[in-house]
DNA sequence: TCAAGGTGCTAATACGAATTATCACGCCGA
DNA sequence: TCGGCGTGATAATTCGTATTAGCACCTTGA
């Protein structure tokens, strides 16, 4: 159309401008305008063939991006994402062709499309370390929604603080005069267990009291009998649905939330949950975290020297009706 | 390692044996063996610059992708498209890119990146005529989600047969013994508004009965009057909220709905409006058309020939608590 | 002995953009 | 007239795989 050469074109869309190579004004007219009348888009997979880049990141989640459920736990995170990718200029892969394998998606199989992208963010509950582990040996850019013990090496993530704002809870029950707390949940497996468990046993610690620990394998009846049999007066948990769970059981038996039972949530809803209660607690900055990681990952792909590649967010507290000082 | 050519290894890896190129077994395991001791894995991304389709789908709405808006009208198509892609084995492209110019998303701008895609799904109310036009002038293969009109050639589209679903409310008014209807909306405009009415009116005009029509420029309580005067004792509301507020006033009035006035909802929400009733009406197919918009899409990138590229699917019937026979 | 036909593999090329060495041209000064 | 230099653009190569035409070799039958 332009007469011109296939490298011209390529100088022109990159804009290289530099001493090392010249373009004419009027040429690089002519070839702008032949772009924006045939709507002219370089292909993506062939600049990254090139070693280039191509404004392209992936989203890699362990769940379905859309997922069906209501009052959905990643939808913020996504948001946030896209926002940030909209921002920036990029656009957004999902990686929706990862198989499924033991019932888990996998990032690593044998049509891997990850590296189509210049980047990838990942999200989901619990990252498989194997799989974590070849990202960071192999330095494909990436980085995790969620902070992420070391995989063979650092990860970079942008995660919730969660050990600082589980602490604060506590402070918080303490300071309304609860003296028996119990944490309700694993407390461990998943990082984002592992460090409320972290904050709630570090805080009861600085305070001298026992850091009382209550598994979830038993039915809410049988917790609110063991709870209450150990005279606890405000629960932690790090599953809201268990907290909803909780309250039922105690309205059923009578009891009522907070008067007779404080109960903190440690978190928003994973799943879908209903409850009348506002329950106290704290919520996690979702969408500043997709934001955020957007960030963190366009700045390690341009490399660029003061990013700090490993992100805690704090929690903002929430009042909620559920705390409540014991009785006497 | 194995002294044979890449030709050979590229072969042995895609599990070539059809008739036209012949590998010896002896030499299939060799280079097996090879692959698995070095854990080659093909580049992707040379793999499909070679193979000049990407299988990825671009995704562009005319509103953000994740939104943030509860109760979000888009959540289930974009699910169905997610689930589809996946079960197809391709990728989805958010194309957040898009600009917004005059108040709406363009497809076509400076920096157009549609071509990364193999193909394109299109969401959104109401889709621009002329961009519509372009994609098809130019051969772009895309599939909307919805029904669109020709625009200088046929469309390719998967959407809800409203006409067909609103006729069969206009029946069920009927046979609930009601003759004095009216459809609220605007009825005109986008093919979705234009098909219900043209579905309301064919049914009307088959029953000998005169298709009132209201427009909705008016406020709730206007509208109520200008109802009840003219005698109407059930109304189809292209709008679901606009039906929610209809009943709210009529509420106010100390009239009940249905037992005053029953009212009937084209469809689901598409604004987030909160109410007690459950209206009798329709549920448009969402899911389902996201699933088949992708396969449409998928048909047509491969030219397969069996495909309609024209489908509309039925919608769901609730039964609801909004219609009941009219008083006397 | 030689053509015909089958077998197993490879050389060469395409894919589409980025990059670099190089070239053609015009101008200026000696 | 010629060499040197700045300018502007391009030919050629690269990335790693998929694909195809075709080559060398072997067997078979007449």
């Amino acid at each position: 159309m332009t007469g011109v050469s296939q490298a011209t074109v390529s100088l022109v869309l990159n804009g290289r401008d530099d001493g090392s190579v010249r373009i004419a004004p009027e040429t690089r007219e002519r070839v702008l305008l032949a772009i924006r009348d045939t709507g002219y888009v370089a292909d993506p997979v062939a600049r990254r063939l090139a070693a280039r880049h191509n404004r392209i990141l992936g989203v890699f989640t362990y769940e379905p991006v859309f997922p069906a459920g209501t009052g959905d736990f990643y939808h913020p995170f996504l948001v946030g994402i896209e926002e940030s990718a909209e921002r920036l200029g990029c656009d957004l892969l999902l990686l929706t062709s990862a198989p499924v394998t033991d019932g888990r998606r996998r990032i690593f199989h044998d049509d891997n499309r990850l590296r189509l992208a210049d980047g990838c963010v990942l999200l989901g509950r619990s990252l498989d370390r194997d799989e974590l582990g070849r990202l960071v040996a192999e330095g494909h850019p990436f980085v995790s929604v969620g902070r992420r013990d070391d995989a063979g090496g650092p990860v970079p993530y942008v995660g919730a603080d969660y050990a600082t704002a589980t602490a604060d809870m506590v402070r918080r029950a303490l300071d309304a005069g609860h003296s028996r707390l119990a944490y309700l949940g694993q407390g461990a497996g998943p990082e984002s267990h592992a460090d409320r468990f972290a904050g709630y046993r570090a805080a009861l610690g600085t305070a001298g009291l026992p850091a009382r620990h209550e598994p979830t394998d038993r039915s809410p009846a049988d917790l609110l009998d063991a709870l209450l049999h150990a005279g606890v007066t405000a629960v932690m948990v790090e599953e809201y649905a268990d907290g909803v769970a909780l309250a039922t059981v105690a309205a059923e038996r009578g009891l009522t939330v907070p008067a007779d039972l404080s109960i903190l949530a440690l978190g928003d809803p994973t799943r879908p949950t209903t409850s009348d209660l506002e329950f106290t607690g704290f919520r996690i900055p979702r969408r500043e975290m997709g934001w955020q990681a957007v960030e963190v990952l366009t700045g390690l792909l341009a490399a660029v020297p003061g990013t700090a590649t490993q992100r805690l967010l704090p929690c903002q507290p929430v009042d909620g009706v559920t705390l409540r000082p014991p009785r006497h």
